[in-house]
DNA sequence: GGCCCGCTGTTATGTTGTATCATTTGCTTA
DNA sequence: TAAGCAAATGATACAACATAACAGCGGGCC
């Protein structure tokens, strides 16, 4: 079930015309499916912060998110969407894209991974790459200055195939 | 001359005892060499902000860089900092730290490269690594996804061998 | 002199993120 | 059932990071 899910909504997110309502709800039920293992609550306002990151495949910004997420939900705050945002990234639902300021739903929540992103400077989608080579080019470089990994932030920035027409 | 100065500053990054005054020294000379080399004004705000920023090899804050320049420039207001800062990353004189929004001393200035960074969660300091064949691994990936590369981010987090203890 | 250009001064504001304490909700346990 | 507790949310205030916009100044150039 989630393995079908997955290669669902990987093969969604490979292109850019996609039925991005499914590449939504596929992620909700992956993101519900994972929180019910491992027995932490993916409650409403939690939830909704997650689709609202999902609407597009471009990073968004916290106070976007409290935009969206105000227009059902009166109360909300800054500390509401980040405390959301937090659990999502702790969860592994969401990742922060350090060099924006904002926020990206993950491609391969519940797969442990490191990603890598790149980051379309025109149309402002990003995509998540994730490639063990690289990633292990950037553990032997870490080992060789006797560096302990915690967290790996690969951001590059650029034209995508289709905006470099 | 300016070889002189890349190694010797070389060999002061790669140990943390180091004659840190020399180590500004260094990259003050090379930083004005290279100005001037360009036909371009390394003022004396912009001077002090680079400075400022090596002071130590750990990031710093642009309100941190702005306390430390009001103290001898009394006008000094976030724009001006702003502004230094803009300036010295435009001619590869620093570089910001992403995940920190701070500033860090280059210590390959004038020398074409991509760097990576590892940042001592423990201590807070940030060492500058060029490693051509996790470059290449990069540029690799990039090519597979068929994006034009304008911009690297690589920062890797954790603890550095002092700290790791 | 008159012009332009690069740099800095100055005021105000925009954007991103946290601290702190109060309140609610649902579960446990006596 | 009531007391107690933990997790989540509400609410207010503020801290930290960054830029917009316009004014003034000084040096080079015709």
């Amino acid at each position: 079930m989630l393995y079908h899910l997955l290669m669902t909504n990987r093969t969604n997110a490979a292109h850019k015309a996609h039925d991005h309502e499914a590449c939504i709800d596929t992620a909700l039920a992956r993101a519900r499916a994972l929180c019910d293992d491992r027995g932490v609550q993916l409650t409403p306002i939690r939830e909704k912060v997650l689709a609202i990151v999902w609407k597009s495949h471009k990073p968004v910004g916290a106070y976007e998110v409290l935009d969206e997420l105000a227009r059902t939900h009166k109360a909300a705050r800054p500390p509401t969407v980040y405390r959301a945002l937090d659990f999502l990234i702790g969860e592994g639902l969401i990742h922060k894209i350090e060099s924006l300021n904002a926020y990206l739903g993950c491609g391969e929540a519940g797969v442990p991974h490191t990603s890598q992103f790149l980051i379309c400077r025109d149309c402002g989608t990003a995509e998540e790459i994730v490639d063990p080579a690289l990633d292990k080019a950037l553990d032997a470089a870490a080992r060789r200055a006797r560096f302990t990994v915690e967290r790996k932030v690969i951001e590059i920035a650029g034209l995508c195939a289709r905006c470099a027409h």
